[in-house]
DNA sequence: ATATTTAGTACAATAATAGTCCTATTTTAA
DNA sequence: TTAAAATAGGACTATTATTGTACTAAATAT
């Protein structure tokens, strides 16, 4: 799978903080999506230091955007969730045991990093305005 | 990640098999690429058990490709080794729960499917000739 | 016959993901 | 100015998925 639950939780919860414009607290949001506050918690505190969100301590506080809808793509959202880009794969042979041989480069690798910028192409593509309007 | 070292082993092991014309055994194959023989083996009789490969037991047995090479697409070979389909992402939560809220669908869904798609329509186009050949 | 090789299953080790808990800090508002 | 409400951060635990091992059975070439 490429994304977890991270990027899942990540997502639904920026729909519902792009819905009001005030600060939503981790124990609203993770009470309404029904999961565990402090993992949400976490979640969000990791989109906050991407300038994802915008945090508010004390009575009144959580979360907000921080930027524009529209300024916010996919792709951005989910490696803060994740903490880490999201790879298609990674090779994990030595160079030595590479089955390419005597040719110094692998067959895999072109063809497995198209398929990854194509996907990167397209979450970097799509913003949150995109997921939220409609 | 998407992938993991199952399919990348089944990968790198149809690449070597298909430039022989008689069965390579898994000792072979484990020893060249530096890895498990046992797991190798395991990853193998899943492509055995999808027709991607013939096997041959006793001596001088092994495995050969059952098809032809443009016949095998990445799709068909990833999800052999892995033993179930290369998904984006799987939606956790209850319906209930969905922050779509009043409007009976998810956001998130459709954009997602959208990358789902992509990927899958990559795999299906890209065979294992396309990769062996260069 | 016997050595070689795949088939299959159960098990074990490791790593990644998911989640908990506690303490500190900041902020609002009574 | 203090109490309550919230985020920040880190250490820890639990669960699940991945990776790997071990053993036994079945098939086959010589």
């Amino acid at each position: 799978m490429l994304l977890t639950k991270a990027s899942e939780y990540a997502l639904l919860s920026l729909i519902m903080i792009s819905e009001k414009d005030f600060p939503q607290d981790v124990d609203t949001l993770s009470t309404k999506l029904g999961i565990s506050k402090s993992f949400l918690a976490k979640i969000l505190q990791s989109l906050a230091k991407e300038n994802i969100l915008k945090s508010f301590k004390g009575t009144k506080g959580g979360f907000l955007l921080a930027v524009d809808p529209e300024d916010i793509t996919l792709r951005t959202i989910i490696e803060s969730a994740e903490k880490k880009p999201t790879k298609v794969f990674e090779c994990s042979l030595p160079d030595s045991k590479c089955p390419s041989g005597k040719e110094d480069f692998c067959k895999l690798l072109p063809v497995l990093t198209k398929l990854q910028m194509k996907i990167d192409l397209f979450l970097d593509k799509i913003t949150l305005k995109d997921i939220t309007e409609n």
